[in-house]
DNA sequence: CGGCAGTCAAGAGCACTGCTCTCGGAATGT
DNA sequence: ACATTCCGAGAGCAGTGCTCTTGACTGCCG
């Protein structure tokens, strides 16, 4: 990538990855609303004015963190799954463990990734779409290995009738991911995929009551078999 | 409530409730992280400091605007499920419904609630959690109801099996709510209902991508029906 | 009716934030 | 050797949450 590698770019990528460093760290002790980039700076042993030269603006520090996260997070599923087989159900909840198993490791950039966009924030899509949509390309994978492998008994239990428009979006996104399958099967790895963050969202973030974040993964694991019906049944 | 009334109760009674709707109106533009009590000083016209007569703190002001939050989303949810039949999908789908609705008229009131919790601040749940927990009860009830008119089809089909500590909390918390269901009911409910705010919180946050918001709920619909197929399949 | 206690707004001020500008010194490429 | 580019420091601006003190106004009780 950066081939020079001049000692001063070296230096340069050494404080940024430093950057990167304090940054997680402050996510886990104040979140990202607490985000402080005069105190990343004092952290570098450096004034105030000085980090400029480095981030720019805080949102600019923001998206370094969140696309830190996601190929974190992406890496983690990855590698999961490189040591599950080929049956679409465990590898579902084999990357749906994954998932779980980071989200309650990080909780705070997990929040980053998939709490409440950061208010008059944007993430800059072309910087963070390419890492945030790898774990979603594989539940679409999944799925369709799923409906592929499956006679034909799911699709006659029901398939909600999808708007021509929704249609024609997921099979764009198909496309571009490069996966045969039907908007109908999609639509449910969407819906599965979304499941996924919504249920260990509210976990983590408490909705369910403190007790039940004392539970741990034990009250995770059957609600991601259950979603694990929507794309792949038993 | 208060039966008082004196005039200076009154007045102070306006001026809260004039504080609840300038701060929803500063979440509409600038988010819970823009939150300034300053801002709301202002717009009731008196300056920075007197402001803390009325709220104490920003987090006080936060869980204000929480609160209210809770009980206009519980309202819609409740009166939307006051004009549809008995049957329990049909309720399940309408109360999704609702839930979708609100939160596409009020996303940041949504994001309020469901999104990444304020850093630095726990919402006291001895003030948020009964609002809260109302319309979590109403998919426990529609659940319970669905379990109760099945035949038994779904129990065979595939029940995961629970960690004893999940199925005491279970069992506790519908005890609480006074609903007659077994865990497993009551597990899927809670999926559904994760799995619910999931989808609305994807959506709205944008994670679909930026045309996937375009459609608005014609993408919606479908994926609460596919959730419906957790606890009420038609 | 008079005075006293409680209530409220105002003002000044502290410590913090993001961010900008300018200025000197140091490393870099020609 | 020179010019350019880069980087850290310092001062400063506008904004934030929040506190403390001061002065005015209200309602109640003797």
């Amino acid at each position: 990538m950066s081939a020079s590698s001049t000692p001063r770019a070296l230096a340069r990528e050494r404080t940024m990855t430093r950057i990167v460093e304090l940054g997680n760290a402050q996510l886990r002790t104040v979140g990202a609303a607490g985000l402080s980039v005069r105190e990343i700076a004092r952290g570098l042993g450096m004034v105030s004015s000085a980090i400029y030269r480095y981030v720019g603006s805080r949102d600019e520090l923001l998206t370094l963190l969140i696309v830190d996260a996601y190929e974190d997070l992406a890496a983690a599923v990855e590698e999961r799954l490189a040591d599950v087989g080929e049956e679409p159900r465990s590898r579902f909840l084999a990357l749906g463990g994954a998932m779980a198993d980071w989200a309650l490791a990080a909780p705070e950039r997990w929040t980053l990734l998939y709490g409440t966009p950061v208010p008059g924030y944007a993430a800059p899509s072309e910087a963070t779409n390419a890492p945030g949509t790898r774990v979603t390309r594989e539940v679409l994978v999944i799925a369709a290995d799923a409906a592929g492998s499956a006679d034909g008994r799911r699709q006659e239990s029901g398939s909600p009738t999808l708007a021509p428009e929704v249609v024609a979006l997921l099979d764009r996104h198909l496309a571009e991911f490069d996966i045969a399958a039907d908007a109908v099967t999609a639509a449910r790895a969407v819906t599965a995929w979304s499941g996924l963050v919504g249920v260990i969202s509210a976990h983590l973030f408490g909705q369910l009551g403190p007790d039940a974040v004392a539970l741990g993964e034990d009250i995770l694991r059957p609600q991601i078999e259950a979603l694990a019906d929507l794309i792949a049944p038993r």
